[in-house]
DNA sequence: CGAGAGTCACAGAGTCTTCTCAGCATCTCC
DNA sequence: GGAGATGCTGAGAAGACTCTGTGACTCTCG
């Protein structure tokens, strides 16, 4: 694999491709985009790609077809399904099988950073095979998805884990809520700020029993995780 | 990127324009002005910006579509968004990932010129080290908003904040109240001009505590922040 | 269908900031 | 020295920001 790793995103909704190419290249990903699966196809052989990200409802073919081609023509490349809320995604799970994986939509764009980082990591074996993040006496497996404060297990919901999850990868810094919101919750939220706050207040009830509080409020600015004496 | 990286402002309040524009250019930027989305698009291949600023409220095609064309026409450019303070924000947000900001209205000069620098260090990545701030004993961490003066953590509040790094960007100018007040509180401000010495007041009384006055009053003139053997 | 968990809207309470006002201190210049 | 201009700062009102309890709604599971 060159050093940055190439991503074919296919999808027909312009909006949603620019989205995703835009987080993507700014995660230092080659992205190469297709809107019909034709395309898709055509782009194959051209670009190479480390990863397909494909929506399985195209205009002119079906997406498991398109996967299905993609599997007979590179075998190795792995795909990361994207599915609508409805039913569809039961057909997806049998095929998440050689390492590939699903994500239904709306989704937030740190969580489909965080999947294709897995596949890649998973399908190339050069990662080493625990992905930890570590912070103070925090640590989360990205595996397991067991989170711990000074070896104490806790237990999450899947919104607190990637509320903490975001906050342990910007450790130290000032997070404004609407970066927060951007990064955590799904790219269609379109609620109040608000409901940052009560995942704080959440995350910091079952954080702090364990020791001294982790998550700062900065009035006026936002939330920082940041141990006291760092 | 040449010398002097160029900012393409486009808004239709031209008062607005003039404004920013003032300032940019003060900061070294190279600027361009468009007051419609045509414009602005027709611009864009002439001009060839390092960086967009755009209001999401246009009289003739909306924000959004031209911030699509723009990705569309030159993907790596980034965008800062202006948006009023009336729930249009939300709509924004998700566009915020790539590098890209945005910004309420109404808002300070310092900020918007902060935010452009911010964008373009992460987008060129030349400047990824850490950004901060230091002049004397005092040292001022942009990421984490930590203060400190002899290694002594200061709790600032925002405005105070925003004006200490004001004086730290223009170590040893005076600076006039008029000129503070433009660059540091809002553009819309229509208060009176004691604020500032209210909040010169405030600084001092956090500052001070450790160690010899830095901030000093030249009378008729402003306050200048300086060390005594300097 | 009911129970339980998770997500989030709403709103009241408490707290912190910001800014106005006014009186006092200090400086300048006659 | 004295008058006026300029700067400093305490008190307090207004309002912004944050936290959190209550409850609605959804989804899952048995």
């Amino acid at each position: 694999m060159s050093e940055h790793p190439r991503i074919l995103v296919v999808d027909d909704e312009e909006s949603l491709t620019d989205l995703i190419g835009l987080a993507l290249r700014y995660e230092q990903f080659e992205v190469d985009v297709a809107h019909t699966a034709k395309a898709a196809l055509l782009a194959l052989p051209a670009f190479r790609p480390d990863l397909v990200v494909l929506d399985v409802m195209l205009p002119d073919i079906d997406g498991f077809e398109v996967a299905r081609r993609i599997a007979a023509e590179s075998p190795s490349t792995p795909v990361l399904f994207l599915t609508a809320r409805d039913g569809t995604d039961d057909k997806v799970r049998g095929l998440t099988l050689g390492g590939d994986d699903y994500m239904t939509k709306p989704f937030s764009l740190e969580e489909l950073v965080a999947r294709i980082r897995a596949v890649l990591r998973r399908t190339q074996r050069d990662g080493e095979a625990h992905q930890r993040l570590v912070y103070s006496d925090l640590e989360m497996d990205e595996d397991t998805y067991e989170v711990r404060r000074g070896g104490v297990r806790l237990e999450l919901t899947a919104t607190e884990y990637k509320l903490l999850r975001y906050l342990m990868l910007n450790r130290r810094r000032v997070l404004s809520k609407a970066q927060i919101l951007d990064h955590v919750w799904n790219y269609d939220f379109a609620g109040d700020a608000n409901v940052v706050e009560i995942y704080i207040s959440y995350l910091r009830k079952k954080l702090d029993p364990t020791g001294p509080p982790l998550i700062h409020t900065v009035r006026g600015f936002g939330y920082c995780l940041r141990d006291t004496q760092d």
